[in-house]
DNA sequence: GCAAAAGTGTTACAATTACACCCATGC
DNA sequence: GCATGGGTGTAATTGTAACACTTTTGC
């Protein structure tokens, strides 16, 4: 029997954060060639007797305090035998949420960028953010996924703005409360917050009820009402 | 700067498809040590300059006529460096669906089983297995993953079996119609299905518009009236 | 005619969107 | 008082489930 091939294995963070009404990406801009002065994503190589979970929390460690991470999850695992034009490389990227109230301080090198008007990344980096922000979007729909990107207490037009960011989609503040009310997503605190110099009626203030990613929705269609779950 | 370590990589295939109203996955008997008599999926490992889904489509190969699979995607990536109990190896698993008419020749060591009741698969196969049937579940009920496991022309009552099946609940035949036509994603042909030797009206014969996997019923939530699709 | 199977009409129900209106505050 | 922002009431709309009823066949 011959010796089977080994490869490089890395690990890729993307990691988004609402921030001023924008969806922002962790970047890190790359010193060498290749693509030197592009920006990337934070990673890297797997190493031995590591899960690549684990890996990836050791990377993000250099950049960022993980526990400000409040959601990963794997996404796709990238196997072009070009995509680094120095060897041949597998990649596992996953998706990380930052809750828009922590402020990690991150290394020279590295900086929050706006998903929008990106300048193009090195490597086949562009295209992984584009698989994170669709399962990101996809997921903000039916889950409680929301709870990692909003802060530990908002009010519903704090909120609102944190889902027009990531949905890149307007929002209706009346029906965002409604929908995760009745989902059992959100509550309603005791707390009330100060209104605005420019007054107005002061804003309850909510918060998610678990800090677990749970499906609400699942199985919209074809499911009998005895399946229900409500 | 130090050599990087590198890692065996294999591919492995959860190929599902619906027989005689139930769940099937293409498994293969383990002739040897570890797990030797037990059954695990299809696969192999990565070969040097190859992707993983043309990988994947070489293994299988071995098994199955791979132009029989009508959808194949991508589903996670295993690294627990026990997951083999020889060495350590990351495992890369794909999703894949066979129309339920047709009848792919396997070779001897090779079985359709029933997912339910499935004697323990070796490795780490099992809780693929179970990651796929997820994945399975909730594609049907937001895309037209179904075109991948019915047969080309099918009665509605026939569709239905293979949904009943594969989402493990009831389906209404009635509605199960109504849905997957209003969303456009079948649509009635001219034939008509002789009737039964016990009588009965003759069955209109229905087929998929598309044999792509397409999204019916993203965002269902958040959504304003305007981003409408359909 | 009668049983069987398929398909349609109709109603009921649930989730969501839209929007008018009321509430609580600062100035 | 009135502008401002937050929240609720309620109607309109949509999508789906349930089920009775009609259609079309074999015997």
């Amino acid at each position: 029997m011959r010796a089977q091939p080994t490869y490089r294995h890395e690990v890729l963070a993307v990691v988004l954060r609402v921030r001023a009404g924008h969806l922002e990406v962790l970047l890190w801009r790359r010193a060498r060639d290749p693509f030197a002065g592009r920006w990337v994503l934070p990673g890297g190589d797997l190493g031995p007797d590591e899960r690549l979970g684990a890996s990836l929390a050791r990377h993000l460690a250099e950049k960022v305090d993980v526990r400000e991470i409040a959601h990963l999850e794997q996404l796709e695992t990238r196997s072009d035998p070009d995509r680094d034009p120095r060897y041949r490389v597998l990649a596992t990227a996953y998706l990380g949420l930052v809750p828009s109230d922590v402020e990690p301080a991150v290394p020279p090198d590295t900086a929050w960028q706006g998903v929008e008007r990106l300048p193009e990344p090195g490597f086949d980096h562009g295209s992984i953010i584009d698989s994170a922000r669709a399962r990101l979007r996809a997921k903000l729909s039916y889950t409680t996924i929301g709870f990692a990107l909003a802060p530990a207490q908002f009010t519903i037009a704090e909120l609102r703005e944190v889902y027009v960011a990531a949905l890149g989609h307007q929002v209706s503040a009346t029906n965002l409360q409604r929908v995760l009310l009745r989902r059992g997503a959100i509550e309603q605190t005791p707390a009330r917050l100060a209104s605005s110099a420019s007054g107005g009626r002061p804003a309850a203030v909510y918060r998610f009820r678990g800090r677990q990613l749970e499906v609400t929705d699942a199985f919209p269609a074809f499911r009998p009402r005895g399946a229900h779950h409500h």
